[in-house]
Parts: C-alpha cells; sequence; structure tokens
DNA sequence: GTGCAGTTACTCGGATACCTCCTGTCCGAGTCGTCAAGG
DNA sequence: CCTTGACGACTCGGACAGGAGGTATCCGAGTAACTGCAC
C-alpha cells in the first residue's frame, strides 16, 4: 500500500499555489515543469482537485488554475481525499462493519492519521518555509 | 490507496490462531475454508508471515502453521509490516526527506496511525470477542 | 478613433495505450507418519 | 516383539498466468486575447 504519485504532485502544486500570493491563474506547463511532470499528466490530476471544488480552471489564452476557496480551509486530506477518493484504506469481509472488530481497530487507526491530516492546513505548511518547489 | 486484500487475510487467520488456545499446527485447508479464499493463495500470504518470524511452519503430515513468539506480543502493525512492507506510504520527490515539509507532514500522520497499531495488540481484541471467524 | 469579425494561440478534458503490482493458480520438492517385512 | 526400510499422503514454497488500477500520452473542443480592416 503507497499513497499513489498523483497525490504527491497534488500536494505540491497546491503547496505552491496557495504559497505565492497573486490569484492570477497559473498554467499547467509552469507548474509541471517546477516538477518534472508531463503537463497533460498534471492537467488529469488537476481536474480531480477541480470537480473537488479546491480550485478552477479558466480556459483560453492566460487561461489555467486559480485556487477557488479560502486558502485558510484548506487542509491535507481535502487534496487527498479529492485524489484519492474518500473510500476506507481497509475494506473487511463484505460490510460487516459493526460486526469484525478488526475492521473496527483500522479504522480508528486511520481516523488517526485522517485527524492529523485534517487539522493541518496547507497554509501553515506554506508559511513556515517555501523554497522552490520542495 | 487501499490496503491489500492479502492484509485483510493475514489479520484474520492470525486472529485466529491467537484466539484458539491449542498451539498444534493447523493446515491451510482449514485455515483457508474460513474465509473462502484458495488455500494456496493464503498459503503464499503465510509464508510472509513466516518470513517475518511470526508463525512457523510444519512440513509433513499433520503439518501446518502454529504460531511462533508470545501471543501477547503481537500487533497490527506487526502483520501490517509483514504482508505490506516497511517502506513510508508517502515517497516524496527522491529521498529528499530533511528538505520536504509536505513529506515531513504525511510521516507524523502516518507515524499517528502506526502508533495505534502498534499499541493495539491482537490478543485484546481476541479477547473482547471471538465469533467464528468475523 | 472606434467597433467588429476573423485569426491565432493557448487552454482544458476525455479517450486511448503502457506498465506495474496485486490476485489467484499450478506443480514440484521435502517431510512426517504408516505399514509391512525381516531379524 | 523390535528394528528398519520403503511407501504414501500430506504439506510447504517458489514459479507461472490473469486482471485491475495507476501512470503517462495524444488529440479534439472550446475560449479568450490579439490583429487587421471597415466605418
Amino acid at each position: 500500500m503507497k499513497y499513489s504519485k498523483a497525490t504527491n504532485y497534488a500536494l505540491h502544486t497546491m503547496m505552491y499555489m496557495i504559497a505565492i500570493e497573486p490569484n492570477s491563474p497559473l498554467g499547467v506547463q509552469q507548474l509541471a515543469d517546477k516538477q518534472g511532470v508531463s503537463p497533460t499528466y498534471l492537467s488529469k490530476i488537476l481536474t480531480k482537485l477541480v470537480k473537488a471544488g479546491l480550485i478552477e480552471s479558466a480556459s483560453g489564452a492566460h487561461g489555467g488554475y486559480r485556487l477557488k476557496g479560502k486558502r485558510e480551509d484548506i487542509s491535507f486530506l481535502d487534496i487527498i481525499h479529492a485524489v484519492e477518493g474518500t473510500a476506507s484504506l481497509f475494506e473487511c469481509c463484505g460490510s460487516e462493519d459493526s460486526k469484525c472488530l478488526i475492521h473496527g481497530v483500522m479504522l480508528e487507526a486511520e481516523e488517526g492519521m485522517e485527524q492529523h491530516l485534517k487539522n493541518t492546513k496547507m497554509i501553515d505548511v506554506a508559511r513556515k518555509r517555501f523554497s522552490g518547489i520542495s
């Protein structure tokens, strides 16, 4: 089990968009160059973020992607859920949620991780230090 | 991202082995029947647990798998690590561990989940209730 | 100078291959218990 | 009756297909800015 690379790209891109001040649309080309990813692939990932309501897209010349909501509210979990989906990490023997004790333990553990990701806002990390793309 | 089915099978099998008292080897056929899995596939999973030192295998007639260490010490994390590997869930841009703040946050979140899985011992759950295989 | 239509260049987004890893299966090597024969 | 050897059945474990999902790419549809021309 591993987080997909798409999640990594999404987090770094969002971190970049949140860290810089101007709210003008950023082209995919620019965002992709910073991470050495194919622009078309990154576009595919950003589409998920658009559908999740985190960013919005602008077509045409000088278009690109731009933050949609308040930048202070965006947490790590929002982005991860947008890319990876909101399904539980652990699927037991056919939705026997209440019965299976193992499932309960796994759910608690997952809950712990999600709490941390929900409480950590992107902007807090962005304010600490933003050097390049890292 | 999801936990593999193998992890699910491994957890249930270990739970069963820990819950029952006798320490005589259990055949794969018996263990597989309880979960509706192919015995050969389950054998493949149990091999990982053997290599991790959690259980040991006995060949020949009346052979099978048997717990190796103290049953009180086995935690959820031990089993998950044995099946899924010990690698980090999140791999950032090429092992730039110290630099990337995103990686740091993800690592903390993962740490939170692992702590819960490490502190929860299998036997504690087994003692609560053990009804069938659930 | 102003308005407008055409052009152009750039963007997004879905549809399409490729590849890795998980899932599941098959068969051979090895081991232990059983049984029978011989002493 | 005891020892011993072979046999057989059962087991584990690695090697072999099939499929799902992630990764990466290409191309078309659409849009906004720019340009040039007519008024």
